[in-house]
RNA sequence: CGGGACGUAGCGCAGUCUGGUAAGCGCACUUGACUGGGGGUCAAGGGGUCGGAGGUUCAAAUCCUCUCGUCCCGACCA
């Protein structure tokens, strides 16, 4: 039992405080409300950065830079844009010691200047489609940050593609929703509910916002990432404009899609437990340690090590540069080095020690279930990467229980506040109600739409105005 | 931004009401010994000027003012 981690049942958001101090993830910053992200944190960012990246380019987007900061006129371009992100903006009015002309917006987001952009690149239906990425910092000044869940910087990436055609740009949309809901599923072990925003929660300038939401284990809903239809409101506020194949002038059908390092906050309060963090295996910058274990220190550097650095090579050799550690750290006994890595979320940890040694095997310890397997030395990088298979798999398929579990369908407001009162978690219910009575539903019970998710086509009577004909509607706290 | 709690060693805390003989405890850290397969034992050590600034006083961690930050609740929020 770790004793510098508060029980989850305690005090939730200690705990989370705790599991990322002890997993040296993160720390704060000399700024209110920014956090430096240590090694830790880095690494496993730069791990689903590379999975995101890679589906990316699978689905013909190139990577691209745009600038931080952003005249201050071009976020007023946009009249919904402008309304929903200045009152969270840091501007910089001096610069080169005298006051700017014009006041400089720190990126909250970079529709704008990639609209410019845009719009100096399309000419002709041929420059269409703009399949751009970037990855990036933004800032958006935030009143009541948590750490990896609401920063006042953090960092990102925004895709933004411009398309000759409405249906394509749509098209994009949804694919990339997709991806998203791949990746999360197969590399982050997430399981999401992916949907449409409701217009009250829609992303300021979009027609349509798309969105992944997971469930923590507190049961509220986390959004983990969103993908935008933004019509032609960024085509005609910023004149991206281009010749049809009849030589008529178009505005382009824009889109813009975002996932953050908010996503390791989701990895956290999804997967991580009483001893601290547990990272799945296919985003583990560290898929699995061998611990050398023995009191005579002859041993260990002649025997135990050299065999351990053997098997690291094979494991590498099969699982990827990197993937496997030796740890040396002899100063510590081996209950530290055991809670070492158990806090740092290693999916598997690999004994050889003095009995190992005699029968010629490693014994093998999940991190996710505590569960040891004894395996000889030439079976070993085959159970390896079973087990990493299987602990991935768990992982998901306890997230997704999980979230079965607390997903309830209610039919009246009666039902629904009990439910939520009773048992939390994700509530599905048909859902035809105005933006007010969304905003009235949030005032009584704090709970919001969450999505119209894209599998729940079933109709119903609306649980609120009774209605006929409803769409369903997912309902949840939220962070 | 409103309400509440809190900032004393790396972490967790006591001391503050009743100013002085309070710079203290546990863990961590250093050295040594015994140990060593889920956070071990003993011994000897190092480290803080009490979030910051100003004020009251012979004297401030302690009282007053301002300020910065953290956590919780609320408002706001891709």
């Amino acid at each position: 039992m770790a004793r510098n981690i508060t029980p989850r049942e305690k005090d939730y958001s200690q705990w989370y405080l705790d599991v990322i101090r002890a997993g040296e993830l993160a720390d704060y910053a000399p700024v209110r409300g920014c956090m430096v992200i240590r090694p830790n944190g880095y690494s496993l960012w730069e791990v689903i950065q590379r999975h995101f990246d890679e589906a990316f380019k699978d689905t013909g987007h190139v990577n691209a830079y745009f600038p931080l900061l952003i005249p201050s006129s071009f976020l007023e371009k946009e009249a919904d844009h402008v309304e929903g992100f200045a009152p969270e903006c840091a501007v910089v009015t001096h610069a080169g010691g005298e006051e700017l002309e014009e006041p400089l917006v720190v990126r909250p987001t970079s529709e704008t200047v990639i609209g410019h952009m845009y719009s100096k690149w399309v000419q002709s239906w041929r420059d269409l489609p703009i399949l751009i990425n970037q990855w990036c910092n933004v800032m958006r000044w935030e009143k009541r940050p948590r750490l990896f869940l609401r920063t006042s910087e953090f960092l990102w990436q925004e895709g933004h593609t411009a398309h000759a055609a409405k249906e394509e740009a749509v098209e994009e949309t949804l694919r990339m929703l997709e991806v998203y809901r791949e990746v999360m599923e197969t590399r982050l072990a997430l399981p999401v509910v992916t949907g449409e925003k409701s217009e009250a929660e829609r992303f300021p300038g979009a027609d349509n916002t798309y969105t992944c939401e997971a469930m923590m284990t507190d049961m509220k809903a986390l959004q983990a990432g969103t993908s935008h239809f933004l019509g032609q409101n960024f085509a005609k506020a910023f004149d991206i404009t281009f010749q049809n194949k009849d030589g008529e002038r178009e505005y382009a059908w824009t889109t813009s899609w975002g996932v953050s390092t908010r996503l390791i906050g989701a990895i956290i309060m999804t997967h991580s437990d009483k001893d601290g963090l547990v990272i799945p295996p296919e985003v583990a910058p560290v898929k699995a340690v061998i611990m050398p274990i023995s009191d005579d220190e002859k041993a260990l550097s002649e025997t135990f090590e050299p065999e351990a650095m053997e098997l690291r090579d094979r494991l590498n050799a099969l699982l990827g540069k990197r993937s496997v550690k030796v740890d040396t750290q002899y100063h510590m006994r081996p209950g530290d080095r055991f809670f070492y890595h158990l806090q740092r979320g290693v999916p598997l940890r690999i004994e050889l020690g003095k009995k190992e040694y005699e029968s010629q095997s490693v014994r093998l310890v999940r991190r996710d279930t505590g569960e040891k397997t004894d395996v000889s030395w030439d079976r070993a990088p085959e159970t390896v990467r079973q087990l990493l298979e299987s602990i991935q798999k768990n992982l998901y398929t306890r997230a997704l229980e999980f979230r079965k579990a607390n997903t309830h369908h209610v039919k009246s407001y009666e039902e629904f506040k009990n439910v939520l009162e009773t048992r939390g978690g994700f509530i599905t219910a048909h859902f035809a109600g105005t933006r007010e009575d969304e905003k009235e539903i949030k005032s009584e019970t704090t709970a919001t739409i969450r999505c119209y998710p894209m599998n729940g086509q079933s109709r119903g009577t609306c649980f609120y105005t009774g209605k006929d004909d409803a769409p369903l509607a997912v309902f949840a706290k939220a962070y």
